[in-house]
DNA sequence: CTTTTGGTTCGAAAATGTCAGAACTAAAAG
DNA sequence: CTTTTAGTTCTGACATTTTCGAACCAAAAG
């Protein structure tokens, strides 16, 4: 069983990996997902994960950061300690993001189309690559929508 | 202008870099997205890149993987160069495989989840990622229809 | 059959990323 | 004021990735 866990917390973290993060990383927001209660001390961590402090330190400083935010910490009143978890929240609006991920991408098709346009180069290829534009405009004007959908859906069926 | 343009290409190197490519990649897509004509030789690439031909060739190989598909070559009778240019088929389908790229994250969290409740672990917690995937599987299978719509508009309009 | 062209493949070197240990700090406890 | 707790930061070692140069190969040219 516990074996069990730790191969499913490093399938996470390879997972995690991909999107860009070092392994440990990976493993403490594998950690986070399964473990329970849903939080943990830093020490926690550390024994958990046989990692040095310094390390789990600096992932968590990583994963809390602004940018990511995919873990948070709360305390408790008289009580020293960090309480580390997955923020919900933070997933949540990370999702939210995704059309900002797409217009980023698509904002640096879009100049290199300017580009093309303006130095006069192959046309054909320049109107291929404009067709992809459109499609990812269509798709990113749609998300915001469908999660509005949601929501609504959400409205009648759970809450 | 020149100068422009290699900065342009760094910078269009860099986002294709956070997608998980080496830098000599991301620069080799940047170039073919700026070049006039739209394909250039080996040669070429291994010129205007100042890089050796043993990364370009390394690198093109990636690129022209199955899995990535982001560059094809042609070639020309009595020729016995390959010309190589962004694959936009490559690109599209990229565009296809997108709800399979969340389906698989989904899958992992789906799978916690079904480790949460075995285990009877923290149900807040479960109900929150229960959430999160109940919106991912709703876009999921929201995005082949946006994609049928984008065709239906595109005939309407365009051709 | 030899040379040239257009690459590929195979180590090794250089650049980067990851992690641990030790020294440090700020706040609370004694 | 000293000690302990709960971490942080810095430095260097180790691992991985990326790139290069050299050797190699297959097909075409001479």
């Amino acid at each position: 069983m516990e074996e069990q866990k730790k191969i499913f917390i490093e399938k996470i973290g390879v997972k995690t990996e991909n999107h860009g993060h070092s392994p440990l990383a990976g493993r403490i927001i594998g950690t986070l997902l399964l473990a329970d209660p849903s939080y943990m001390t830093f020490e926690e961590l550390c024994d958990y994960l046989s990692a040095s402090k310094s390390s789990i330190s600096t992932n968590l400083k990583l994963l809390m950061s602004e940018s990511i935010a995919m873990v948070e910490y709360f305390t408790l009143p008289g009580d020293r300690k960090r309480y580390f978890r997955i923020s919900v929240q933070g997933w949540q609006s990370h999702l939210d993001k995704i059309p900002d991920e797409f217009e980023y991408g698509n904002q640096l098709l879009t100049d290199i189309i300017q580009y093309r346009i303006e130095n006069h180069l192959d046309e054909n290829f320049t109107k291929e690559l404009k067709e992809i534009v459109s499609f990812y405009r269509f798709i990113i004007a749609k998300l915001p929508l469908l999660k509005e959908e949601w929501e609504q859906l959400k409205l009648k069926n759970n809450i």
